[in-house]
DNA sequence: GCCATGGCTAGTA
DNA sequence: GCCATGGCTAGTA
């Protein structure tokens, strides 16, 4: 009962689901987004964890490098970068060209009545 | 202690 | 590349 953090977890899975294919975002980018910008780090937990079908791959550090390692369920580095490469994301080296591929989310805190 | 982070430094050209 | 942070989980049922 009291599992807060399971609502942040369920928060960053929805930010995920955002993620149009070819594109992709940084753990920072999703803490910002959710207003906890030191929780980077926990985002990358929450994604360890994250359910099927979730497009985990399409998170990356903040210079577009790949963090997984081989004790990733879902798979190591060599698996995330072959599917962004699916999607046609392009590497600079061991970075995502995030000039192109990094997606941008406002934050849209007020709802409704865009009365200007 | 551990880590799926981020930001900054230093050394070179 | 290195160090400071922050939260707690390390996937072996």
């Amino acid at each position: 009962m009291k599992s807060n953090s399971n609502s942040f977890f369920k928060q960053v899975y929805f930010i995920v689901r955002k993620i149009p294919p070819g594109q992709v975002l940084t753990y920072g980018q999703i803490a910002t987004l959710l207003d906890v910008p030191h929780m980077a780090r926990q985002v990358g937990w929450a994604m360890h964890g994250c359910p099927p079908g979730l497009a985990w791959y399409r998170v990356v550090g903040a210079k577009g490098r790949i963090l997984t390692n081989s004790s990733c369920p879902a798979g190591g580095s060599q698996r995330q970068r072959q599917l962004l490469e699916q999607e046609a994301v392009s590497f600079l080296g061991q970075y995502v060209d995030l000039k192109r591929h990094q997606f941008i989310l406002s934050k849209k805190s007020s709802r409704g009545s865009c009365r200007s």
